[in-house]
DNA sequence: TTGTAGGCGTTATCAC
DNA sequence: GTGATAACGCCTACAA
C-alpha cells in the first residue's frame, strides 16, 4: 500500500507538503512544488488512508443508518439516503434491528465505535432510550419516519395523521359512514397517528366513533387476515375498510376475497403506502403514497447540514405530505387509458411554521429506471 | 472521548494490559489485573475507538456492498447480507450507482479507502473493469446475481437458466407453443441468461424459435408497455408470455389490459421475481421466485470466511435455484382457502460440483414479521 | 514557502 | 506477568 511518505518521496519534497495538496492548502505553496506533487501522486495512483486521516481529524466523512426495519418503505428511503450520501461526500454504513429493541441500542454502539460522523435513526421502539443513549453518546442524529412524542432533535417525518385523515375523507365523500380500521400494534408514532388520524376524520364529518371497528393486530404473518374476517364476518359489517400498512392491505384483500366479498361492490378498500401492484389490482386500489425516497434525501442532508454548520441550531422537524392516489375502478377504466392512470391529490399542509416539501418530488416509487 | 490511557490510569496499571483485555490476551495475566482492568472499563463504560485499533491492526471489520441498482431485488439481499455481517460483528457500508457504470469504480475506489475489509459486488456493465480494478486493489470479494461470465473469482448467482427453462416448461406444459418473452437489453449475465433459458427450452420441447417473438428493450418506465403491446397487436400474436423481469411484468399486464386482453383467457403470464402482491392478481400469477434474502446471507458468509481463512482458495461458485411458484386461477379458489396457497416447484440442480444450496429458505419476500 | 516533530488511540515487540 | 516504546498513516502547529 503506497503512503503519504512514499509520494513525498518520489516527489523529493516533505509528506508536510503533500499534506497540503490532498486538503488542498495551496495558500502559500509554490507552482511548481505543487505540480510535482500532484505529478508523483497520480503517478502512484496514491489514495489517503481514510483511517489514518480520521483518526486525526476526527471526523469519518461517514455517516450511519440505525432501522428497526429495513422493509419496503425504508429499503426505497435508503435509496434516498445513499443517493444525498453519495452527492455530499460521505459514505454510509447500515443496520438493521430486525425489530428487537436491543439492538437497535446495539447498533448505535456499534456505529460510535466506528465513528460515524452522524446517525440517521428510526427505531422501532424504545425512542425515549435511544434518544438518551444519542445524547450521552454525543453524536449528531436525526430522527426520520418513526419518532417519538416528546422529541425535542431534529427530525423528518411524514405527516401521518393527515395523511390517514385524507384517505378516511375519500371514504367518508364516498357516502361511507361504517369505516373499519385495521393496525398493528401502537408501539410507535407512525402507528399511533394513523389511528388519530382515523379519529380525526371520524370527528371531523360527525360520524360515531365505534371502537368495535378499530381492528389492531400483533405483527405477523396473515395476523390481519384474521383480524379483518371478524370485522367482516359481523352482520353490521363496516362498508369501508382504512388499512394503515401495506402488509396490512394485503392481508385485507386476502380476507376480503377469502370472505367471498367484491372490492369495490361489497366493500371499499384504502390503503396507507403505495406500491407499484397497486394499479394492477381489479379493481385499482387507492392508496396513500409515503414519498419514502424524499424522505431518505431530507433526512440525509438535514443530518449532513448539521455536521457541517459549526455553530448548534435549534432542532427542526421536517414534515413530509403523503400523497393520496385515487385509482379508477377497473370497470371505468377506457381500454385505451394506461392503467396507472390515477388522479392525485397533493395534502396541503396546514402546520404553520414548518418547512414545506411539497415540492414535486417521486413517491419514490417508480422514481428509478428499472 | 476516553481512551485507552483513562482506563490505565484509573486501574493503576499500563496500557499495554488494557489493550491485552480488550483483546482477549489473558495468557500470562494475573485473575488480579483482569479483574482490575474489567472494572475500570465498566466503570469508565470505555469502548476502543475502532479507527485507531483498524489503523494498526489493518482491518475494519467492516464490508462493503456495491451494487448498481438497490432495486427492489437488491432491497431484500440487502437484509440478508445486514443479518450476516451483523451475526458475524462485522459492519456494512452500502453503495449504490445507480446505473452510471462509472461510479460503480468510484464506489469501489471509496470502499477502498474507507478500508473495508472486502467487497460485495454486483455492477451493472463493465464487469470485467470491476474485476480488475478489484485485483489491482488487492481487496478481497464476492460477485453476487449479476456476474461476468468469463469471470474466475468467487461468486453467488442463482442459476437464472434454470429458473427462465422451468418458466418457459410450465406454459408449454398448458400446452402452448407460441410464447413471446420480453426482457431489458442483454448488458448482464442475469439478463442474457434468461433469453438463453427461453432458447433452450424451446430447443429442449422441438418448438421453433421465432425471433420476432423476442422483444429487448430499454430501460425507462413504460417501455415493457409498447413492446408488449406490439406483440399482442399482431395477427399472429402468441398465446403466452413470459417476462424477465418484475418491472416488465408489470408493464405486460398493463398492456395486456390496454389491449383489451384476458389474462388467462386470451394470453398466458408468468413473471421472472416474486412479490407479495402476485397472489392477489386476479388471476394470481405465476412466477419464478428468487431467494434474493438467501443470496445476501450466502454472499456475505461467503465473503466473510473468505477474509477469516488464512490461505487462498480456490474460486468458489455458488448456484441458488430459483423457485417457480404456479399459482391457480382465482375462479379455482375455493372461498376458505387461502388466496396465497400455490404449488411451489422446486428446481433441481443438474450441475454436479456445485455446492447445494436447497435448503428450504425463505425466498425473501414475506420472510419477516411486518 | 517548506520542513520538523509531535500526536491521534491502538497494538505489538521487546525488555524487565 | 507487566510495562516501556515504537509503529500504523496522516495532520498541523511551529520552526526554519
Amino acid at each position: 500500500m503506497t503512503t503519504i511518505d512514499d509520494v513525498a518521496k518520489l516527489a523529493g519534497v516533505s509528506k508536510s507538503s503533500v499534506s497540503r495538496v490532498i486538503n488542498g492548502n495551496f495558500q502559500y505553496m509554490s507552482e511548481e512544488m505543487r505540480g510535482k506533487i500532484e505529478q508523483a501522486i497520480k503517478e502512484l495512483d496514491y489514495r489517503p488512508n481514510s483511517l489514518a486521516q480520521s483518526l486525526k481529524k476526527k471526523e469519518t466523512k461517514v455517516i450511519g443508518l440505525v432501522v428497526g426495519d429495513l422493509n419496503s418503505f425504508w429499503s426505497v428511503a435508503l435509496r434516498g439516503v445513499q443517493e444525498e450520501c453519495m452527492r455530499s461526500g460521505y459514505g454510509l454504513m447500515v443496520s438493521e434491528s430486525a425489530w428487537d429493541p436491543e439492538k437497535d441500542l446495539e447498533n448505535i454502539h456499534m456505529m460510535k465505535s466506528k465513528r460515524v460522523d452522524g446517525l440517521i435513526v428510526s427505531p422501532i421502539r424504545q425512542h425515549k432510550q435511544v434518544d438518551e443513549l444519542l445524547t450521552s453518546l454525543d453524536i449528531p442524529y436525526v430522527f426520520a419516519d418513526s419518532t417519538w412524542d416528546e422529541v425535542v432533535s431534529d427530525q423528518v417525518v411524514t405527516n401521518t395523521v393527515a395523511g390517514a385523515v385524507e384517505a378516511m375523507e375519500h371514504l367518508i365523500q364516498l357516502g361511507h359512514t361504517r369505516i373499519g380500521t385495521i393496525l398493528f400494534t401502537l408501539e410507535n408514532s407512525v402507528r399511533r397517528e394513523r389511528l388519530e388520524g382515523y379519529k380525526e376524520a371520524l370527528r371531523k364529518h360527525g360520524l360515531p366513533l365505534d371502537e368495535s371497528l378499530i381492528k389492531i393486530c400483533k405483527a405477523g404473518k396473515g395476523t390481519g387476515v384474521e383480524a379483518v374476517l371478524e370485522l367482516l364476518n359481523r352482520p353490521d359489517r363496516p362498508t369501508a375498510i382504512f388499512s394503515t400498512n401495506m402488509h396490512l392491505t394485503l392481508d385485507v384483500l386476502k380476507g376480503v376475497r377469502q370472505a367471498g366479498l367484491d372490492v369495490p361492490g361489497d366493500i371499499s378498500v384504502v390503503g396507507y403506502d403505495d406500491s407499484e401492484w397497486a394499479p394492477l389490482l381489479d379493481p385499482p386500489l387507492t392508496t396513500v403514497a409515503v414519498p419514502a425516497f424524499q424522505m431518505g434525501v431530507k433526512a440525509a442532508s438535514l443530518l449532513i447540514q448539521k455536521l457541517q454548520s459549526k455553530k448548534p441550531k435549534k432542532p427542526k422537524k421536517i414534515e413530509i405530505m403523503p400523497k393520496l392516489i385515487i385509482r379508477h375502478s377497473a370497470a371505468e377504466l377506457h381500454p385505451k387509458q394506461s392503467a396507472d392512470e390515477a388522479s392525485v391529490v397533493q395534502l396541503t399542509d396546514h402546520s404553520a411554521a414548518k418547512e414545506k416539501t411539497n415540492e414535486n418530488h417521486s413517491t419514490g416509487i417508480n422514481s428509478r429506471k428499472a
